[in-house]
DNA sequence: GTATTTATTTAGCGATCACTATATAAATAC
DNA sequence: GTATTTATATAGTGATCGCTAAATAAATAC
């Protein structure tokens, strides 16, 4: 054991706690006291662990981004676009939908709408929602090599249409609306999938 | 002019500075005493006129909803559920796009995220939330009796689908995303309307 | 054993939160 | 004029915000 009074709780699994918790209420709405209370610690030590609020929320971000980049990282791989766009949908509607979970999607919600003080946060945000439309428009490219997305569509355009789907699917299940309604919303979606010549 | 000291403000003026104010920030996001200072009035002042803060807010939101309701109301009036949600979708990108209001929109944004203590908020607005849909669901529903909707269709499926869409955009234009960028997301959505027979 | 290091606890910092008590100012009613 | 009514301005309420100083507890180094 390293030198020092030891560490009384698990880090991660309170850094799990804190993730839901900035997951269901957003960076501003939760308190470092309700955080404390709720990972069963109390406040200096939170702050001997993770800093200050701002580095706490990051970190859970960090754990949060594992379970959201897998959507991406593993539908990237599909044959076709439209098998990419199907699975990155689906898997959008998975994880907002996903009851171990609170709904919706931490990167969307978590700090999109802050008071002035927070807009550090925001933009910070704002700028890790840009990394999978990346993605997904240099996939789409491939894909029109491959001969499986019609040279005519934008790349780009098409990814921030996913992306757009993807935002909207967090905000309705955010909303209260459930699986079996955002799977056929989905369906809805990919219908005579347009894009194939 | 009535009884007692007449008020010194513009009360519409006032409230148009809120719904502006909450429509960036949200609920949780404003203070009362920051309101009260863009407003240009004092904080028993801005008590007397609207009462609480969430006698304000939906004061803000009721005249936020002439705005975003709108496009729904117009929209609804065209002749094919094609041009509908066309006409929807486009509206929804004028109105998040706005350089004249804040990016997003209020219903969306204005409370979708909060703490324990305004629950209460998001649900009203989670509610207000479910009104387009079924405006849409039933202008889908008759497009299908007079022939411009496949009937293999579900119209309520098919207004969360426009829905979500729409939610989608808020986000996307409160996360920067540009008008023109996202009237290309609305085009893809838009070719090949997969939904007449 | 003592010294050092780190975590915990209690208690409290100044700032801001939504909100209000009190006094004063400005209008009408008579 | 006086009485009444309503809006204003000043000041301040208790509660909570993010954060921390100081003391104590529990481990290792030697």
């Amino acid at each position: 054991m390293t030198k020092g009074r030891p560490r009384k709780f698990d880090k991660e699994e309170a850094l799990e706690t804190a993730m839901k918790l900035f997951w269901q209420h957003g960076y501003e709405g939760v308190s470092i006291a309700k955080l404390a209370e709720a990972m069963g610690i109390n406040v200096p030590s939170l702050y001997s662990a993770f800093g200050n609020k701002e580095k706490l929320f990051m970190a859970a971000f960090d754990k949060y981004s594992l379970l959201g980049g897998h959507i991406y990282i593993d539908s990237l791989k599909q044959k076709t676009a439209r098998e990419v766009a199907y699975s990155i949908l689906k898997g959008e509607v998975e994880l907002v939908t996903n009851p171990e979970h609170p709904d919706g999607c931490m990167v969307i919600l978590g700090a999109l709408v802050t008071s002035s003080d927070s807009e550090h946060i925001k933009k910070r945000m704002d700028e890790m929602r840009q990394t999978p439309p990346k993605w997904m428009a240099e996939r789409f490219a491939q894909a029109i090599k491959e001969g499986d997305l019609s040279p005519e569509v934008d790349p780009k355009s098409l990814a921030c249409y996913i992306m757009t789907l993807n935002s909207g699917l967090a905000v309705q299940a955010k909303s209260g609306v459930g699986k079996k309604e955002l799977m056929k919303v989905v369906d809805i979606a990919m219908k005579n999938w347009p894009f194939v010549d």
